[in-house]
RNA sequence: GCCAACGUAGCUCAAUUGGCAGAGCAAUCGCUUCGUAAGCGAUAGGUUAUGGGUUCGACUCCCAUCGUUGGCUCCA
C-alpha cells in the first residue's frame, strides 16, 4: 500500500512516450494557430490526463469552424517531418527570441528566479532555460520531445473544444482562450478515447434523469435547486432506508436540526467570516435578529452536544442527521446534480476522547466502505491532506489524527495518495473517491477532523479526573450530498439500476385487453409481496409494450396472455434480453424479492 | 463570477438573405385485440426563455435579465 503522490504520477508520465506525443501535439497546434493569427499571443500548452491544450490571446472568438482549420493545418505540419531542435540558451537570449510574446518573458522570468517552470507549476531551483523549434514554431520547453513532427500519427489527433481559462489561473489575470485536443500513438486509441466520450455522454445523468423521470430542475424554481420526481424519490427513499438502516445497526444517533439559524450561531462557527460570499443572504426579521439558510448541519449538532454535559461514558457520541443546506454556488459552477446549490448531507459528528480517536477513524472508515459497497462500488481512491501552513489547534493533536487517519488506510488496505498541507486550516483529512464502471473518479466521502468548532463552541466533556476535556471532533459524510450521490449513481449504472434501486421493478404486460384483469391480479399480488409494480394497460401491442419497459429499463417484463392466465403463470423476460420462460407468479415472487432483499447486481 | 456557445410543442430537432412557426416521438380520441424492442387514422399542443429596442414586418438583428452547456476560478 505505497502512498503514491501527484509529484510520483506526474513524474511516471513524463517518461511515457503518450506525454511526449501530446507536448509535441500541443506545439504543432501552437504553430498551427500562429500560423492563422500572427499576432497570437501564446501562454502555455502542457499535455494532461488523456489530452493536451494550449493557450491564446488572439484577436477574435475561435470557432469550432476554427478548430477543423487548425486540426487540418497541424497535419500540414506533421506531413512537412519537421525534426524538434533543442537548443539551450540564456534568460536573456530567450527574452531576445520571445521579445513580441509577453507571456513566455513572464514565464522566462520565472525560470530565470526558479519560481515557476514552462507549464506554470511552482519549482525551486533555476532550470536550464531550452526551446524547441520545429519549422517555424519556438517555444520554451525542458523536453523531451518526438523527434520530428511525423512521428506525431495524423489519424491520432484531434481538437476537441475551446474554452476560456485565466492566464495562469488566477481570475484576476486576462481570460485567454484554451483549445483542447487529444493525440494518441493509433487511430484505435483515438477511437477508443472517443468511444469513452461518446460513452460518458449516453450515461450522463442529466439526459438520463429527464428519460427515466427522475427528477428535474426549473427557472421558476432557481437554478442549481432540484426537484425530485416521483421516480427519483423512490430511488431516494431505497437509499435513504438504507443508510438509515445501517446507523441504526451501528451506534448512531439520529438528530433533526433546522434549516435557519441565527447570524449569531454563523458568527460562532466562523461561517460568516469565511463563507459568507456562498452563503445565502439574510431573512431579516421583525425581532431585529438576521437568520442565514444553513451552509452546513455542524453548527447545530455542537448545540446539541451542549445541551447537557458530557461524561467520557457517554464517548464515542455520533449524531447523524440528512441535513439539506444551502450555498449560493457561483453561477458558472453549476452542473446538474453534480453540483448545487441546495443538497442534502449525510452528516455525521463524531465526539470521542483522544484514547478513543484511533478506533473511531477505523470505525468510521470500515463503516464509508460498507456503504459504499453496498451500492455496487468497489473500486476506491483515497487521500490523505495533512497539515497546511495555516491552522488552528495544537501539532499534537493534528499529528496524532494524521496517524489515526493513515492507520485506518492501511488497516482497510486502501492504496492511497497524500496532499502534503492539503488538508483545511482547521483539520486533517480522508476523501474517498469511488471508480465508476467507466473508471471515472466521483469524490463522495469524507472524514474530517475538526480542531475549530470544538474550541469555538467550547464543547466540552468531564474526564475520569473529574475535570473537563475537549473532546476530538470528526465531521463525515459518506454519500457527500444525496443529489451528487444520485447522480453518479445514475451515471455508474447508466440508468440500468439494480432491482432494489429501480423505480419500477416489473411491469405487467397483458398481451391484450383481455388480459388486462389478470394483469391487475399479478399486480396485487406482486405489490402485497412489496415489488414495484406496473400494468401497461394500454392500447399498444405486446411488442411495443415490450419496448417501453426496455426503454424505462424496467427490470422484470411479465407478459400475461390466454395461456398463462389459464395456467395462473406470467412469462418472465428481463431487461437484459434473456427469456425465462414461464413460471408462477409464487415462483417469480420468491425470486424477485431474493434478489431485492439482497440488494443483488443479479436479475 | 469570467470566456464562449445555446434557449422554438412534454421530449428530440427543423424553419433560405428579416417575410404565414413545422416534423417525428409522447399525449388525447377512434379503429385494431395482436406472443417478446415501435399496428393504423384523426385531434390537440406555441406570446419562439423573459423584458425592452431597431424595422412596414423579428424565431432570425441589438441591449438587458433568467436559465442551460463546455471550460476557467471556486467548492467549508
Amino acid at each position: 500500500m505505497q502512498p503514491m503522490t501527484d509529484k510520483y504520477r506526474e513524474e511516471a508520465y513524463t517518461h511515457a512516450d503518450l506525454y511526449c506525443i501530446r507536448h509535441s501535439a500541443a506545439h504543432i497546434m501552437a504553430q498551427a494557430v500562429l500560423d492563422m493569427f500572427p499576432d497570437a499571443k501564446i501562454a502555455i500548452g502542457p499535455p494532461i490526463e488523456d489530452r493536451f491544450y494550449y493557450d491564446f490571446a488572439l484577436p477574435r472568438s475561435l470557432t469550432p469552424e476554427d478548430l477543423e482549420t487548425i486540426e487540418a493545418r497541424m497535419r500540414d505540419i506533421i506531413a512537412g517531418d519537421y525534426t524538434f531542435e533543442r537548443r539551450v540558451v540564456s534568460a536573456d537570449e530567450a527574452a531576445a527570441i520571445f521579445a513580441d510574446q509577453p507571456f513566455k518573458l513572464e514565464l522566462i522570468e520565472g525560470l530565470k528566479a526558479g519560481q515557476f517552470d514552462e507549464n506554470g507549476n511552482p519549482i525551486d531551483d533555476a532550470p536550464e532555460i531550452s526551446l524547441y523549434t520545429q519549422d517555424t514554431f519556438t517555444d520554451l520547453y525542458r523536453g523531451p520531445h518526438v523527434a520530428s513532427t511525423a512521428d506525431i500519427n495524423p489519424d491520432a489527433i484531434k481538437l476537441l473544444s475551446v474554452a476560456g481559462a485565466y492566464w495562469r489561473g488566477d481570475e484576476n489575470n486576462p481570460m485567454l482562450q484554451r483549445i483542447y485536443g487529444t493525440a494518441w500513438r493509433t487511430a484505435e486509441e483515438l477511437e477508443q478515447h472517443l468511444w469513452r466520450l461518446e460513452e460518458a455522454t449516453r450515461r450522463d445523468h442529466r439526459t438520463l434523469g429527464k428519460q427515466l423521470d427522475l427528477f428535474s430542475t426549473n427557472d421558476h424554481v432557481g437554478a442549481g435547486l432540484v426537484l425530485w420526481h416521483p421516480k427519483g424519490s423512490i430511488i431516494r427513499r431505497e437509499i435513504e432506508a438504507f443508510w438509515d438502516e445501517l446507523h441504526d445497526a451501528s451506534g448512531y444517533d439520529f438528530v433533526y436540526t433546522p434549516h435557519i439559524g441565527k447570524s449569531s450561531l454563523w458568527e460562532t462557527s466562523g461561517h460568516l467570516d469565511f463563507y459568507a460570499d456562498s452563503m445565502y443572504a439574510p431573512l431579516q426579521m421583525d425581532d431585529g435578529q438576521d437568520y442565514y439558510l444553513k451552509p452546513m448541519n455542524c453548527p447545530f449538532h455542537m448545540h446539541i452536544y451542549n445541551s447537557r454535559t458530557r461524561s467520557y461514558r457517554d464517548l464515542p457520541l455520533r449524531f447523524a442527521e440528512r441535513g439539506t443546506v444551502y450555498r449560493f454556488e457561483r453561477s458558472g459552477t453549476l452542473h446538474g446534480l453534480l453540483r448545487v446549490r441546495g443538497f442534502t448531507q449525510d452528516d455525521a459528528h463524531h465526539f470521542c476522547t483522544r484514547a478513543q480517536m484511533p478506533d473511531e477513524i477505523d470505525f468510521a472508515l470500515d463503516f464509508c466502505l460498507t456503504m459504499l459497497r453496498g451500492f455496487g462500488f468497489e473500486d476506491f481512491a483515497a487521500y490523505l491532506s495533512t497539515r497546511p501552513d495555516k491552522f488552528v489547534g495544537g501539532i499534537d493533536d493534528w499529528e496524532q489524527a494524521e496517524v489515526a487517519l493513515e492507520a485506518a488506510l492501511h488497516r482497510a488496505e486502501l492504496s492511497y495518495e497524500v496532499d502534503l498541507g492539503g488538508g483545511a486550516f482547521y483539520g486533517p483529512k480522508i476523501d474517498l473517491k469511488v471508480k465508476d464502471t467507466l473508471g471515472r473518479e466521483w469524490q463522495l466521502s469524507t472524514i474530517q477532523f475538526d480542531f475549530n468548532l470544538p474550541e469555538r463552541f467550547d464543547i466540552t466533556y468531564t474526564g475520569e479526573d473529574g475535570h473537563e476535556h475537549r473532546p476530538f471532533m470528526v465531521h463525515r459524510a459518506l454519500l457527500g450530498s444525496i443529489e451528487r450521490f444520485f447522480g453518479a449513481l445514475i451515471e455508474h449504472y447508466a440508468g440500468v439500476f439494480p432491482v432494489w434501486l429501480a423505480p419500477v421493478q416489473a411491469s405487467v404486460i397483458p398481451i391484450t385487453d383481455k388480459h388486462v384483469a389478470y394483469a391487475d391480479e399479478v399486480k396485487k399480488r406482486l405489490k402485497a409481496a412489496g415489488i414495484r409494480v406496473e400494468v401497461d394497460d394500454s392500447g399498444n401491442r405486446m411488442g411495443y409494450k415490450i419496448r417501453a419497459a426496455q426503454e424505462q429499463k424496467i427490470p422484470y417484463m411479465l407478459v400475461v396472455g390466454n395461456r398463462e392466465m389459464e395456467d395462473g403463470t406470467v412469462a418472465v423476460r428481463l431487461r437484459t434480453e434473456e427469456d425465462l420462460g414461464a413460471m408462477t407468479v409464487e415462483d417469480f415472487i420468491a425470486r424477485a424479492v431474493e434478489v431485492i432483499e439482497a440488494k443483488s447486481a443479479d436479475l
